[in-house]
DNA sequence: AAATAACCGAGACGGTACGTCCGGTCTTGAA
DNA sequence: TTCAAGACCGGACGTACCGTCTCGGTTATTT
């Protein structure tokens, strides 16, 4: 029968995540076990085993509960300039991924989300969807604002935005630099704006 | 000392590259043991570990075996239409990562880039930096012919194309079609296009 | 940290013993592996080698657990006739060395003992100790009696009588045939024996 | 097909010897492999596995090199006292038997003996053998003089003298000195000597 | 307040794979 | 043909973790 979550020990809950996330940034992804992590944590292993499914799982708690963003929160800012507005979100995703603390556990869960489909829908519904709709939001208001083209598949559309992003971090083609991210922007943009008016 | 080279079995390498490749198909890169891969061979574990250093380095390998490109034959086609010309690519690469077949082994390929640099950068230089630099090599004669912006940055733009396929690839936000890869194309050779004419 | 005696499974040490003796017989000291053993006995690896420092140490353990033998129930009977006393224990450990199933784990007993002085150390005090002394406590008596020399170094006596024994066993001169022990207790009676009245 | 023995280098037949006694003295027997006495000796394994059958008969062969006794000279010296010329062959025996140049040898080849019955023969008939004949051939010797009785079986008289200095060796049940030597000696000779005249 | 049930820490257990070492065979090129 | 060198297949080594299980010892209700 399934353990009774109430009566779960909140502290060890803690330690497990902390030692999870600490122990992935000293030995990377491959190398984190359970063994290590319980060790650790100062907690049997059954209790890992209790609570989470995979080493995956805990990861992936141990994420977020290491950025701890309110999905509420994520709107990004309408300074009625979408160019500037842009800018910054792709800014700041590049900073977070080229940050060492937090893109060992990303690329962690990136490798997962390779081989566990489960994990890889958790994932996707807890971290990336709220902000690529945070992002498709923004666009939408610009697209209202008639700055965007009006036939756009918004979904695509962000893509186009973070796709590049995500392919030098993930393929290591090229260092991911802040310039990059401001080029990606214009490019994307100039993708998604009005129509120019032909005579 | 290292081992002697021109000594070595292509009979068990090629037995090793073909078994690795199979085994990975049917039971995944993280069930994918070097001692399966020994068994399946009909070879010593030590003849695997003495010429590869890590399982990652072995499915390389075999991704290399297995695609057996003539890296010269890479060139795009050059009908002279650009749009189609990249159409034709996208819609390739969308192929190849839908295939069932193919995708595992490249997705082990990921899951190793992530966490063996050494790997990321051999992986880099002899899978995607060809495909990439074909596909460069296409948008600068389509450059050279007006038919791109001229102060466009290359390896930027051919981000701008592969990126978001890569995106989705991994990340599974969404399924990996071909009008996926026909949007992506349009939206991306109208960043790319040549500035519209201000009056 | 020392693993914890009181936790051990007393099932898996008795599986363990029997299927390091069986093997023994079966396959011979050299051939016999601690893979074997676990494998026969449906045991880890690892439960081995927590609790036994090595091969040698489990066939160790294994002849006691196969003789069984209560160390005060050692000693010798004592009929008043010296000379029978002796030939019965001699006869004995003759049979017991030629017998086919304890003469396997006694040689695999020997030859460990050659490298290994630990349990050389071990061996001598659990196994060969007490029956010497036995022996050793039978000439005390038969000495104060008045049947043996009163100036005899007991723990040479001792080594007079065995001595041969082994030898033949472990050097394979000549069958080792209760003839033989019948010849080495007449001889080494009549070293012990009292000092012929001289005139 | 067999090797050639006219055409085998004498010069790889002696370092392979001297490597195999040097490593068995550095790294003791059960650690001596065949692959770092081809390394030693610098000769390739085949060279070893061509002219010996396995890692005991080296090691025999290495036995026999450096010992290098011519086996006629063997016969003890007859200075017409029995109990004088035996306590020195015992002394001799004990000595090299303590001597921790040869004893790892000679250890090494008993542990061979007990698992390699056909090896075990060809110790006994070069080496063992030859030492008990001339210790029965001194004692025939006496026994023809009348100094010994005229009923003795030599082999158990020769087992009875040598038997407890093996087993001390071998079974380390006490150190093997010299005075254990003379005790064993007298002791034996009491049980050799002639009858006493019983009045 | 006692009894009873869960979780908890610890870690032994049956297993699997690791990466290394060596056994014994086979192949190559030089002498 | 022998030899030095060493690649090869095979298999055991001793270690590290896996995920399960069993053990006392705290809690935290339920009687």
């Amino acid at each position: 029968m399934p353990p009774d979550p109430s009566r779960r020990s909140e502290r060890s809950r803690q330690a497990i995540l902390t030692a999870a996330v600490d122990l992935l940034r000293e030995v990377g992804y491959r190398k984190l076990t359970i063994e290590a992590i319980a060790a650790r944590a100062g907690v049997g292993k059954q209790t890992i085993y209790r609570w989470w499914p995979s080493k995956g799982a805990v990861v992936l708690d141990g994420f977020l509960a290491a950025v701890n963003e309110d999905p509420d929160d994520l709107s990004l800012p309408d300074t009625g300039d979408v160019a500037a507005d842009l800018r910054g979100v792709v800014r700041a995703i590049v900073a977070e991924l080229a940050d060492p603390d937090l893109s060992g556990v990303s690329r962690a869960l990136m490798i997962e989300m390779q081989e566990d489909v489960e994990l890889a829908d958790t994932a996707r519904d807890r971290i990336l969807a709220p902000q690529m709709r945070a992002i498709a939001d923004r666009l939408r208001a610009a697209q209202d604002a008639g700055q965007l083209r009006a036939d756009l598949d918004l979904a695509v559309a962000v893509e186009l935005l973070v796709g590049p992003l995500y392919h030098r971090w993930l393929l290591r083609t090229a260092p991911l630099t802040e310039a990059y991210a401001d080029t990606v922007t214009d490019l994307a943009l100039r993708a998604l704006g009005p129509q120019p008016a032909r005579t």
